[in-house]
DNA sequence: CGTTTGATTGACACGAGTCAACACCAGTGG
DNA sequence: CCACTGGTGTTGACTCGTGTCAATCAAACG
């Protein structure tokens, strides 16, 4: 029943209305998966990829090291996420991404990539739509880091993967798994690990997330969206599902 | 002998090797400018713009503001750039952008795009290339807030302003044109107009900048790159120019 | 001239970093 | 079976970068 490609279906369903064919046609070039353990990298700055990969399963996330050492981590991936659409015009990769948990990642050949062009302007939309969210959200981090508290920019950040889990079929309810050590989340966040972790806490206190291990459960979503101000809309995913509820704006 | 699409040529001049055909065809399609004054908004949030624009002259910027008020810059847009080559995918801008210094741009009519893209692959392939080193940017900004404090943040501004004005041609030595009141530094770079001031004053007194007015200097470029980890290898403009001259590393 | 916008300065408060110690757990090997 | 280990999470004390508030100054402008 499972399949690897269901999430990158599920997520692109938002944009585009796909075809059996178009559905087909995805599981055909991504059928060629690869298993990678946590803390491996899959992609290394300065090279050029031989694939275009999907994340299918797990956690992944882009990232850079200053010279001092210190690691940034620039975007969290998330099932049916491309991490190297287009490298294929820059050159080569720019920053490296590492498998956050383990994962699953589907390796796409370039020549299936054309073939996809020419058969379905559907996925190649979806395609186009999906680089674009992807600085939707970067533009959101941006606004993120710049201007809102610690406090504010976690319950953001886990709205925002509640969000794209339920957007490509991870998650239905408020709970999602959640494997990043607090050392990762304080360079997503740009804050020490010491501080990440007072911060969660404070979290914690206010009822807004519960924590049982590595998951996490956000019990009012709504409320949770009011606290940091994250609003779904710039995820372009369509009806923002319980996000609202309360809205009295 | 002045073409308003300059900059936009010389830009492009970084990623591909454009003919001169190619030229005629982006003049002719950018022919149709139009001024607008500084502090004017040029597209707003929520809209589906009916061209897709490009900045001819001046600076301009994107930003959102927040429901508290605050405003945040998301980019800054220099000669040469694109602001929503690619709204048309996802339907409406997520920002506005607005003018900082009085701008020139050019509209360009969703037909002349069309025909731009059966016309010249050369330039479809330097439009992606303009689009991917925005992200490339994005992701460079991203680690300057998480990463740096205020004083590195604000050189790393000033080094890549400089090497993409020089870029598209705007600027030839390493004095520029800097608009900027000090409150929007504080939107681009997060903090507060009163920090910026002092953080400004130090870049200054430790001779690394030189402000006359509203027009910036940096009277020794390699230094205060290594001063704030500037390496414009992240703008992917190909021979980086005098920005390594003292490198040791 | 007043008025306004932007730049500058000082005093003080607070968020976040740093350093250091300790707790907890899973894995490992003796 | 138990000590040892390394990675992660937790806590406290202290420091420092940045924000806030408020006043003043300078230049631009009608």
């Amino acid at each position: 029943m499972r399949n690897a490609i269901n999430p990158l279906i599920a997520k692109m369903a938002h944009s585009v209305v796909l075809m059996h064919a178009d559905e087909g046609l995805l599981e055909q070039v991504a059928a060629r998966t690869r298993r990678v353990r946590a803390g491996q990298d899959i992609v290394v700055e300065g090279v050029k990829p031989d694939f275009v990969r999907v994340l299918t399963e797990g956690y992944a996330c882009r990232y850079r090291v200053l010279k001092d050492g210190e690691r940034a981590i620039l975007s969290i991936l998330l099932p049916g996420d491309f991490f190297d659409l287009h490298v294929q015009v820059l050159g080569y990769m720019d920053h490296s991404v590492t498998a956050i948990s383990d994962c699953e990642v589907a390796e796409i050949p370039q020549e299936a990539m054309k073939s996809l062009q020419d058969r379905s302007p559907r996925i190649m939309k979806a395609l186009w739509w999906a680089t674009l969210v992807d600085d939707a959200i970067w533009r959101e981090w941006l606004l993120n880091m710049g201007r809102r508290p610690a406090e504010q920019q976690m319950a953001h950040l886990f709205c925002e993967i509640l969000a794209r889990l339920q957007a490509c079929g991870q998650v239905v309810g408020n709970e999602f798994p959640f494997p990043l050590t607090q050392e990762q989340m304080g360079d997503v966040l740009g804050i020490s690990t010491v501080h990440v972790n007072r911060v969660l806490q404070g979290l914690i206190k206010q009822g807004l997330v519960i924590r049982q291990g590595r998951r996490i459960t956000l019990p009012h979503p709504a409320e949770v969206a009011q606290f940091c101000g994250f609003d779904a809309v710039y995820l372009h995913l369509g009806p923002a599902g319980f996000w609202n509820e309360q809205e009295a704006m």
